[in-house]
DNA sequence: AAGTCATTGTGTAAAAATAACACTTTAAAA
DNA sequence: TTTTAAAGTGTTATTTTTACACAATGACTT
C-alpha cells in the first residue's frame, strides 16, 4: 500500500526515486465519491431545531436526512456546503464550519461514499423554506430519530461540537434575531447546553464581557413586562479576543 | 447540481421520486482520490518536534512532507492513518485523532486530491526510525519551513489544534516517558503553548487535579538535585472527567 | 571535606471569578 | 384596580488564580 519507491545503495542508505509525473501518480489512487452534509441548527420556541428533509432513497423511505449533496469536480468542500445551504434555504451569509469527516465504507447503501459534515447556524426568522422542498422541516433536536445513513451519528457529533463551541465563541447570536432580550439569550444557552443557569449570574457574565449593545428598545410582543433588546457587538469582539492559558481537565 | 428529483402534483405540492437504485446513484457522483496525512508530534530537548520525510515528488524536491498515503478502497480513514503510523514508525498504540479535511483543488500538483489530516503524538524514546526511511527525521516545529503541498498549512492547523487540546485533555503525557518529572511536564506545556508558566502555580495545579501518581523514584541523570518522577493516572482520569458549564469568549 | 552550583520543593496573601440566593419593579391582561 | 408573569437588581461566601522568595538537596569542583 505504501507508495514510496526506494532503493538501497552501496552504503546501505536509501534514496527515494523522485516521481516526476504527479498526474500519473494521482491517477493510480483509488477514487471515492465525496459528499458534504450540513447539520443546520435553528432555535425556535425555546428549542434547538435541526433542518431535515425526507430521504429520497427508497431504502430509507420515511427516514429523515441531513441536507447534503456530492461535491463537484473541482469544488472546495466549504463552497459545496455553502451551495447546499443556498440551494435549500436561499440563504447566503450564514455561519458554517467544517466539523469532521465520516468514512465508514458501509455508511451509504450505494457503496462507499465519504462525507464531510458541516455545522451551520441560522436564524429561523430570516429563513423562508422553499416551497419546492416540501418535505423540508425543522425538527426538535431532542426528539428526532429514524435518520437515514449515519446521519444520527453525524447530528450527535455536531451537536456535541456545538455545545462546546457555543461556550467559547459567540455563535449563538446567529440563531437569534438581530435584537434579542437577555431572556432569549439565556433560553438559547439553556436549550443547547441542556442545563439551567442562574439568571442573575448569566446577566452579570454577559454584561461583564461588555459585548452587548443596548438598543434602547424593548420587546413588544410579550404579555408581561418587556425586556430590553440588545445587539451583539461583533466588531468589538473581533478586536478583543483574549487567549486562555489555563490547564483544566 | 442538486440531486433531488421532484414533481409538482395537482395540489401544488411536491413529492420526491424515490430512488431505488442507490448504487447507480453513487456511481453518478464524481470521484476524488483521498489521502490521509499524519502530523506526528514528538517532544525532545525541550522542543516540540514533528516527524517529516522528504517529498518523493520531483516537483517538491528537497521539500519536507507529512507522512501520508492514499486511503485504500474500503479502508476507514482512521485505519489508514494508523496504518501510515505503523508502516513508518513501527508503532501500534499511539494517540491519533482526526483534525480536519483539506480540499482545495490545487493542493496537489497531480490533480485534485482531498486529504484528511490526523494529529498523532508519540514518545520519541519509544520510537525507532526505520532505517529504510532514510530521510525520515524529527524537525523543530518552530523552524520548519519549505514544505510540500499545503503541508505547512496543515501543520499549522494541527499545531493550533494541539495547543488548545492539550489545555483541556491529558494528551501531553503521550509525548513524555512513562515516568516524568514535573519539570519535564512544565517544559512540555511551555514549549507547546509557547509561554512561560509559574513553577509553583503549575505544580499546585497538577497536584490539585490529583491525577499524578508519585512513583517514589527520582531522576538519575541530572547534574543537580533530582526531581521526583510521576506517572499519569489515566484510569482515575477516565472515571473523573468533569464538565465545564461556563461561558467565556 | 568544604564550597559552589543548579534545580527541586514549598506557602501565603491579594485579587478575580464563580456560585448561591430573594425582593422590588414593570407592563400587560383581566 | 387587581392579578400575573417576567424583568431587573446586589451581596456574601467560596473557589480559583495570580504573584512572589527562600530553604533544601544532590552533583560537581577543588
Amino acid at each position: 500500500m505504501k507508495n514510496d519507491t526506494a532503493l538501497m545503495n552501496e552504503n546501505n542508505q536509501t534514496h527515494a526515486l523522485l516521481i516526476s509525473d504527479a498526474k500519473k501518480l494521482v491517477q493510480s489512487y483509488p477514487r471515492v465519491p465525496i459528499t458534504v452534509d450540513c447539520v443546520i441548527f435553528g432555535f425556535d420556541e425555546n428549542e434547538l431545531k435541526i433542518l431535515l428533509i425526507r430521504s429520497d432513497l427508497e431504502i430509507f423511505r420515511d427516514k429523515w436526512s441531513l441536507l447534503g449533496d456530492f461535491a463537484g469536480d473541482n469544488e472546495v468542500l466549504d463552497d459545496a456546503a455553502y451551495r447546499v445551504l443556498r440551494e435549500r434555504t436561499g440563504m447566503e451569509d450564514v455561519y458554517l464550519e467544517q466539523v469532521r469527516t465520516f468514512s465508514h465504507p458501509d455508511r451509504h447503501p450505494g457503496g462507499r461514499v465519504l462525507t464531510v459534515a458541516y455545522c451551520s447556524l441560522l436564524n429561523i426568522e430570516h429563513h423562508q423554506l422553499k416551497k419546492m422542498d416540501n418535505e423540508l422541516h425543522w425538527h426538535s433536536v431532542k426528539h428526532i430519530t429514524e435518520m437515514a445513513f449515519d446521519h444520527q451519528q453525524i447530528m450527535n457529533e455536531c451537536y456535541k461540537w456545538l455545545q462546546k463551541r457555543i461556550q467559547e465563541h459567540p455563535l449563538g447570536f446567529n440563531l437569534l434575531p438581530e435584537k434579542f432580550s437577555l431572556r432569549e439569550l439565556q433560553n438559547l444557552y439553556e436549550a443547547i447546553l441542556d442545563i439551567k443557569m442562574d439568571r442573575r449570574n448569566f446577566r452579570k457574565k454577559f454584561f461583564a464581557m461588555d459585548f452587548l449593545i443596548d438598543t434602547g428598545e424593548y420587546e413588544d410582543d410579550v404579555p408581561h413586562r418587556p425586556g430590553k433588546l440588545y445587539q451583539f457587538d461583533f466588531h468589538k469582539y473581533s478586536h478583543t479576543k483574549k487567549k486562555w492559558n489555563g490547564i483544566d481537565f
